[in-house]
DNA sequence: CTAAAAAGATGACATATGTCATTTTTATAT
DNA sequence: ATATAAAAATGACATATGTCATCTTTTTAG
């Protein structure tokens, strides 16, 4: 992983647009973000940052994709979100320990911005609509959190998946066809449950006609059938 | 309009010492919070606010104890925290849709102060200080929630069941020793699991020689051994 | 104090889901 | 293209945990 300094080009302007907090910064403080983010590029596989590190950075993905995983017991993740550019990444240890408490890796190549946390911890000093647009971030990150720890509870495997795949319909790829980037333990590592459970329910979902699935390519063919089986368990 | 130093001692006291946020207000902010609160009592059982209610206001108890809990599917709850005086209730919601996705109720006789939603954003605005003081207070719960999806997925029960205890005696009765004011099924909507459960796994606790149980009453005999019967899953 | 209701306790049983071992397919590198 | 590694797929089996029915104990209300 190497670091460089990036010109002062319109480079930003992705995540300026895409970020919707960066519409409360001024132009000063925008010219001051682009003085302070460094670009690096990971392959699949290599770690963005790691639970336990610094938070000393916040990160956008300014190309590819990653997953972000809460590192559980027994080296068995939980995988929480896919990241894409545009969102914010970072974690509830920023104002807090100061620590991550979960890993971003790379799923693809992945080009990320790293804008240092001071700044922005410094915009929230300055600019209250900032301060209030993080809160909002923030929030709506623990809201997610509390529908996942809701399906991953309650709902069984069929739902989960049914969840699963939704998400990544809807949220990721906003395609009802897509070259999945998770193999199937990673997609187990999001569902909760083990790799051959999920290789099982993909083919129960394929003989009921609800997907198309082989390997990396999943299809959908019956969404509205999708939906009923995430909301019946 | 002359505004004297309130005397806030006497009623706001308990909170403004409590809760380390409401330092970074100025007399005056004080002042105007203590304009803007309203109390209400509530017997064990009542719903303080629910899910889906508007948040139109902040929650402090004044005294008593009451559940945070997740409505789940088919009626199933997830309780997520006790609460108790001196900490500030309010929800994801808050900073998004406007609404609860939580319910509180009492668990014993609550005294509660509400304090109007409006106020509390206004501070965010007018206050950095209070404005990073309420982010770190939304990233602490939600690095709690990281945690509680780790343990709820990933542990066996007797590992649930004894971080549950573990909580109540640690953050919530500050004793080793305490009368329970959680029944076994909402033990159970805690640690989900299923009340029978809970039943056993008690049993199985006391027959080790690592707890005394007689229905409401809990004594920790072994905590060494409690804590590592939640380490080992 | 007695009756009714709620909570706690217990046992039998069903099942969702994980684990393990093995085979087949796909991807990767020489 | 061939060899090798990784991922996917499959089947047998074990088990953690929920469900249900029943009984006992405790709490609440009249």
């Amino acid at each position: 992983m190497f670091m460089e300094k990036p010109k002062l080009d319109n480079i930003c302007g992705n995540c300026l647009h895409k970020w919707e907090n960066f519409k409360t910064l001024t132009e000063e403080q925008v010219a001051t973000l682009a003085n302070h983010r460094y670009e690096a590029s990971f392959k699949p596989g290599e770690i963005i940052f790691k639970k336990g590190s610094p938070t000393s950075s916040v990160i956008f993905l300014v190309s590819g994709m990653g997953k972000v995983f809460l590192e559980g017991l027994d080296g068995k993740n939980i995988i929480i979100s896919i990241a894409k550019p545009g969102m914010m990444i970072s974690g509830p240890g920023t104002y807090g320990d100061m620590r991550h408490h979960f890993t971003l890796t790379a799923l693809t190549d992945v080009k990320a911005c790293f804008i240092d946390m001071l700044i922005i911890k410094q915009f929230v000093l300055q600019n209250t609509a900032f301060a209030e647009g993080l809160i909002a971030d923030i929030s709506n990150k623990s809201l997610l959190m509390y529908y996942k720890l809701i399906g991953l509870t309650q709902k069984k495997m069929p739902g989960r998946l049914a969840d699963a795949i939704l998400y990544l319909s809807n949220q990721v790829y906003e395609s009802n066809e897509f070259d999945l980037i998770l193999n199937r333990q990673e997609l187990g590592e999001f569902t909760n449950m083990a790799k051959e459970s999920v290789i099982r329910i993909l083919k129960d979902l394929e003989d009921d006609g609800v997907i198309e699935s082989n390997c990396a390519r999943i299809k959908i063919l019956d969404k509205q059938k999708l939906i009923m089986i995430s909301e019946n368990g």
